[in-house]
DNA sequence: TGAGTAAATGGACTACAGTCCGGTTATGCC
DNA sequence: GGCATAACCGGACTGTAGTCCATTTACTCA
């Protein structure tokens, strides 16, 4: 039996460059809202068929652009050193301190892209919480609440002022500053 | 000087009514989601234009739809018994009672019109922020965490777990029971 | 009562997300 | 190289939110 590897074509590729180098381009100049996907269509010289199949809808493509930065935050909370990350065995940084740690990392990507993670959390209703990025913020919260009642139901709560739509309200209001240190404040009241 | 009141015409306000009974019918029947402005309009008797004028948006419509319940909540809060009200003075509920007491209470009205609530703070983004009834939320709670640091951006941490957004989607997982709560775990987490 | 006017009306119109499918092209195999 | 086929392509099409404005209608006041 061969589960042979469908490689992707040669066409495909090209065509799915072309469409993240025109989508980022395009954000860029003219900010994540005012681009409409047949904008992003025409710009990389692609029909709109091509770019809703492979992406899925909008939500799909922010998401496809925001790859590479997400899966940096996440192999440094998976292997990365300590506090982010679990650190050397035997010399562990507190959950208390793992989970402010991961709460300012996150802070920090969300704040520096929050137009595009907006788009990745609202374009399609209920997106957010069907992104495979959001289980893994989710479990690895979590984990480090093991030591309350319901772990699960409190993860949840913990992660929802960090949705691009709460954040940028928030942050419109009180600044950068205060919504940092409300946010690690919730934390500290979860891990007191 | 007169301020005169610029009384509602006849017609617009049979219109407002007709609009009203329309969309509230047409939810029960088919669900919020699935039914379209023109549908409002048309089994209202009325053009796009009027509907769109009077109400703004689709959120706008949802909004006029729970005011009366919205109201009712309000109402409770600022005049009625303790701990949800104030109480008659010298025998105030403590800050801790009050808090618990409106997420209680607006947990039920949530979960009661979810997808109602859900379309007033999603049909258009930042819909939930720019809402009056999240102002007076927002107010409410920041005046019961009065002791804490920073109540105002607490404040907004507090209500983050209660957009309908996450609502629904912790709802699906984890039941409402735990959401509950998860949600005044929270409130204690800060009156502690 | 009837003319003047500001408000209200409604449907045609635009823009955008997302779907569909007949035609095209890269790739694996002989 | 040439063929079979599965993957890919793109643009026409649909449905919906929201805008616009020429026309109509309810109220005011003489």
């Amino acid at each position: 039996m061969r589960t042979s590897p469908p490689r992707e074509r040669a066409d495909a590729a090209r065509n799915r460059a072309a469409v993240l180098d025109a989508a980022a381009a395009l954000f860029r100049e003219r900010g994540v809202e005012a681009v409409s996907m047949d904008a992003v269509a025409a710009a990389a010289g692609v029909g709109k068929g091509t770019l809703f199949r492979r992406f899925g809808d909008k939500a799909g493509l922010a998401v496809a652009l925001l790859d590479q930065q997400e899966r940096v935050l996440q192999e440094a909370i998976l292997f990365g050193p300590a506090p982010l990350g679990p650190g050397p065995a035997g010399a562990e940084a507190s959950p208390r301190d793992r989970l402010r740690a991961f709460l300012a990392a996150y802070l920090d990507y969300l704040l520096a892209h929050l137009d595009l993670v907006r788009m990745s959390e609202t374009a399609s209703p209920g997106a957010r919480y069907r992104i495979g990025a959001y289980r893994f913020w989710h479990r690895h919260v979590a984990l480090l609440l093991a030591r309350r009642e319901d772990p699960v139901a409190d993860a949840h709560t913990l992660l929802a002022p960090l949705a691009a739509e709460h954040a940028r309200a928030v942050r419109a209001e009180v600044g950068d500053e205060r919504l940092r240190a409300a946010v690690l404040a919730l934390a500290d009241a979860f891990t007191g």
